[in-house]
RNA sequence: GGGCUGUUAGCUCAGUUGGUUAGAGCGCCUGCCUUACAAGCAGGAUGUCGGGGGUUCGAGUCCCUCACGGCCCACCA
């Protein structure tokens, strides 16, 4: 604690709340305690549990906004279910990202000017690799660790850990068995420059402005010609065929016949088919099979051989032909030249065409043939039962998975319904690598551990596949790997049967089809044929990763932009940390926290917040300025005793006590703090954190500190004895300020850990212990007192209109002035002659004069209930007196009308329902009294 | 081509199933160093709820339409 304890600020608090100087020591705490491990196995006193999955950051990743905004959302989430006693488990873990790892390390080798991957060697390689990720890799945990994020870090895991691994080989085998797997020479997305497959999912799109090329193929009898339309002429050396559409008459007669393939001594066939659209270009399309993907279903259909004129690296590998080794660009202008000198050249259109770009390397990807491993979605597995895709469309259809916000669901139905096979190897060395080998008669083998013979022929001369497989397969599969599967005797482990299905993921749409669907598709789909804890057969319902997905929003700069590195708007977790505070970061994160909706941040805001935690700082400094006042007494201390003990496992049996004759304020904040309780779970459980944080803010400032503890200042006598009445406000108000602090805690955990445990030792309690494993204050921990709300309503109403009408008056600040309070309700004149040292205080009013009955004008300020005047010497700015009560009597005019309209339509009274209708009466009385009062008291000013 | 989504105060955003006079933070104006806090206190101003039409006793909220944004999916040679 810092300690700058001076005379005059008896307590050992700093002035201002300094974030730097305690964060630190917190976060180290939190992990070094292992506070928030949770053991294996369902917990054994029966309480609820509540898991979450990390989604894990990329080894290569740095911590940014995104992240922290994720991890502010899914702590909160973590923080509050423990605190409501469950078992809280947030499991973390780093992804290997096999692409952008392998990547890294490349760039690495260049860089020092090494060897390429390929000299290396591969074992050599992935050695390096491994190197790379011992030394630098998981920033983002070790920053998560910083942040306060309350993992179980005893369970951190790393997708290629050896168990995971065992896993990954398990799943694929078994898929491989089910038929569900395959290998096959298809169409892929070819990234040139990382030379791998890549899923289509990993290809982005974006719209250009290309060329279409008009060309001519001249008929192979020399009776003519066709003209096709490409725009990308130089896979003419690929092409096998041209196509027109069979209802085409422009080309009927030529279907079938043959054309001389320019540039080639080739002859390819003219072909009907419906792919051919007559509209598009000149309605003759060249067929490419090996590289366009229609092409490719063209080629099937009409059994057209497929030439493979590209390279792995995209230049031409034609042997022979004068192209061979271009680049695919070059080639393309030699041979539009070549086309062009020959006469073949009809047309060159402009034409606005999307490409596809690497998601990865930003190449444009180029569709080629390949061998590639296969996850069939759509096939139902060789044992019977229901198709991936149709158990992950399930699973959601029935509501056993749950989206919030509920639109994703239909883009996820979407999406699942139109699924086509999941292209799973990549041609990399850093990842999982396929668990199939090849003997030298093409024979492959799939098995578990390495085989000595094949399987087919028997051959000993084996290698294994060079492929591995998709990152996303093996993230896919972490609900349940994470906790133990496969398991030996096909039973669930005991994590699995207490922490399978997650309860929730947190994570950002960009994933959506990624990571989430495929999760769902493989849990639903291997956790089926895992029973029960019970020895029950699994529903689907069971089976299922998550219950809920809980899918947020973008964070983007203060003009709404995206962050990105090119534009230079990206804003750094850790400097704005830095210059604000954690606390401050987070609530600002959790302020604007609703589901799927982005957060623009500024830092104006932020700064709001660090003013909030220096708030709370300082309502802290006075809470324990007064305990050092105070005599050393059991009255407050119990009161400590009592919040100190609040367990989360206490559940019941608790009671706030509040006597009736404790002071209005203090029966009106317990009373408060009861309704934001209930305020605060509401939203949470929605998933509305903005509307808890505004909740929490606005308790603890408007309520608590603006009312709250300036009236307090009224009580904190202790000069009087043991059981004086300031005691037992002391007590009231330091457990109000704890209940407090457990509440925020979730959203900011630096300063309120910081606080409670300085209040705790301030008060000598020796079972100290972390706020963050206290009980968080629910709603029925507090007593709801209606009449002292409805009292200090209309007292607050009395000090803001003395308030107000002091201002208008130019009443110096510190003078204070009698008040005559006009109200024909005796109870309202009670309460104010029965507060006026509440009066005193917070509207400066001298002495209280009552009048019982009401007054029209006379420079006084109404409300419905009493009216009130200043008793100065100086005399009111008339002309803004008229301005504003003109106003106000324009604006109850209005008001009127519109009610007494409303009132008077016999179509609204008979349908409305009966409490709108009353309600209007109610706001219809009221105007007319301050619509009367204000008009006598304008008719009373004195003529302009 | 298909789908989703947004437009509310100068700025950034809330506004639950349609219901009483539309809110917050920041910013702005005025006055205060009132012993927890100037990262503060008190008071004040500010809206044709994107345009138009419709349903309804009643629309920021539901429907249609137009305008301008944003996003996602897709095998348009």
């Amino acid at each position: 604690m810092t300690d700058q304890a001076t005379p005059e600020n008896p307590n050992d608090l700093a002035k201002a709340y300094d974030p730097s100087a305690i964060e630190e020591k917190w976060a180290k705490y939190w992990v070094e305690e292992h506070l928030f491990d949770v053991p294996e196995g369902a917990p054994a006193d029966g309480s609820k549990t509540f898991t979450m999955l990390l989604p894990p950051p990329n080894v290569t990743g740095f911590l940014h906004m995104g992240h922290m905004f994720e991890h502010a959302e899914s702590d909160i989430l973590t923080r509050w279910h423990r605190m409501r006693g469950e078992r809280a488990l947030w499991v973390p873990g780093t992804d290997h990202a096999g692409i952008a790892t392998q990547m890294l390390v490349e760039r690495q080798l260049a860089k020092e000017g090494r060897t390429s991957r390929v000299d290396l060697g591969r074992e050599a390689f992935t050695a390096r690799v491994w190197e790379w990720k011992q030394q630098y890799g998981g920033a983002i945990t070790t920053q998560m660790r910083r942040l306060g994020a309350t993992v179980d870090w005893s369970r951190e895991y790393f997708t290629m850990d050896d168990n995971l691994s065992t896993a990954v080989i398990e799943a694929f085998v078994r898929l491989h068995e089910q038929g569900l797997v395959y290998r096959g020479a298809y169409i892929v997305n070819w990234d040139p420059v990382l030379q791998t497959a890549v899923s289509d999912l990993e290809v982005t799109h974006e719209d250009r402005v290309g060329k279409l090329y008009h060309l001519r193929y001249p008929l192979a009898d020399g009776t003519g010609s066709i003209v096709i339309a490409t725009t990308r002429p130089e896979t003419l050396l690929g092409d096998t065929a041209v196509a027109v559409n069979p209802t085409d008459e422009r080309y009927l007669a030529l279907i079938g016949k043959q054309l001389a393939l320019p540039l080639t001594d080739r002859t390819i066939p003219i072909v009907a088919d419906d792919w051919a659209q007559p509209e598009f270009g000149t309605g003759a399309v060249k067929v490419t099979p090996a590289h366009d993907p229609n092409d490719f279903a063209i080629g099937q259909r009409h059994n057209l051989p497929s030439i493979n004129m590209l390279s792995k690296t995209a230049t031409v590998e034609l042997p022979g032909s004068k192209y061979d080794g271009l680049d695919r660009y070059v080639a393309r202008e030699q041979i539009v030249a070549d086309l062009d000198a020959l006469g073949l050249l009809v047309a060159v259109k402009e034409h606005p065409m999307s490409v596809g770009l690497s998601q990865r390397s930003s190449s444009v990807i180029e569709p080629r043939l390949s061998n590639q491993w296969f996850v069939a979605v759509n096939q139902a597995p060789a044992s019977g039962g229901e198709s991936i895709a149709a158990k992950a469309i399930a699973a959601v259809k029935t509501g056993a998975v749950k989206f919030t916000p509920e639109m994703y669901e239909k883009t996820y139905n979407e999406w699942m319904s139109n699924i086509h096979d999941w292209c799973v190897s990549r041609q990399l060395w850093w990842g999982h690598r396929i668990p199939a080998w090849h003997c030298a008669n093409h024979h492959i083998t799939v098995a578990r551990t390495a085989p000595t013979t094949c399987a087919t022929c028997g051959s000993t001369d084996l290698t294994q596949d060079p492929d591995v497989l998709d990152t996303w397969f093996s993230s896919g599969l972490l609900p349940f790997t994470v906790f133990g599967w496969p398991t030996v005797d096909g039973k669930p482990t005991p994590d699995m049967a207490a922490f399978y299905p997650t309860d929730l993921l947190v994570t950002g749409f960009d994933i959506l089809f990624f990571w989430v669907a495929r999760m769902i598709m493989l849990g639903t789909h291997f956790m089926l044929d895992v029973p029960n804890p019970d020895g029950t057969p699994r529903k689907l319902a069971d089976a299922v990763p998550f219950r809920e997905v809980y899918i947020h929003g973008l964070i983007r700069d203060a003009n709404r932009e995206k962050m990105s590195k090119t534009k230079g708007n990206v804003i750094d977790p850790i400097e704005i940390i830095e210059k604000f505070g954690t606390d401050a970061v987070r609530f600002t994160l959790a302020s604007q926290a609703s589901p799927g909706a982005d957060i623009p941040l500024n830092e104006a805001r932020t700064e709001g917040y660090r003013a909030f935690a220096n708030k709370i700082w300082n309502a802290a400094r006075f809470l324990f300025m007064n305990i050092d006042r105070a005599p050393n007494s059991g009255v407050w201390r119990k009161r400590l005793a009592y919040s100190a003990t609040q367990t989360p496992a206490k559940t019941s049996s608790i009671s706030f006590e509040v006597h009736p004759e404790t002071p209005v304020e203090s029966r009106w904040i317990v009373s408060r703090l009861s309704t934001v309780c209930a305020d605060i779970d509401r939203a949470l459980k929605v998933y509305r954190f903005d509307e808890a944080a505004a909740a929490a803010y606005q308790f603890f400032w408007g309520d608590f500190c603006d009312w709250y503890l300036e009236l307090v200042k009224l009580r904190l006598n202790f000069d009087e004895g043991d059981n004086h009445p300031g005691l037992i406000t002391l007590g009231i108000f330091i457990e109000v300020f704890g209940a407090a602090l457990r509440l925020l805690s979730p959203f900011m955990p630096f300063i309120t850990e910081e606080l409670w445990q300085a209040l705790n030792e301030k008060l000598d309690e020796s079972a100290m212990s972390t706020i963050a494993l206290t009980r968080y204050p629910q709603a029925s921990d507090f007593p709801s007192d209606p009449a002292a709300e409805r009292d200090m309503t209309l007292l607050q109403d009395l000090i803001n209109t003395i308030r107000g009408l002091r201002k208008e008056m130019q009443v110096p600040e510190r003078e204070a002035a009698p008040i005559r309070i006009f109200a024909s309700d005796p109870a309202v004149a009670n309460l104010a002659s029965a507060n006026a040292d509440m009066l005193a205080k917070m509207a400066r009013v001298a002495s209280v004069e009552i009048a019982p009955a009401t007054l029209h004008g006379n420079g006084a300020r109404s409300t419905s209930s009493f009216d009130v005047q200043v008793l100065y010497e100086r005399q009111i700015d008339v002309p803004a007196e008229r301005e504003r009560l003109t106003r106000d009597l324009a604006k109850y005019e209005k008001g009127l009308t519109a009610a007494n309209k409303q009132l008077s339509n016999e179509a609204f009274t008979a349908k409305a329902p009966a409490h709108i209708i009353d309600g209007l009466r109610k706001q219809s009385a009221e105007t007319q009294i301050l619509y009367d009062k204000t008009k006598a008291a304008l008719e009373a000013l004195p003529p302009a």
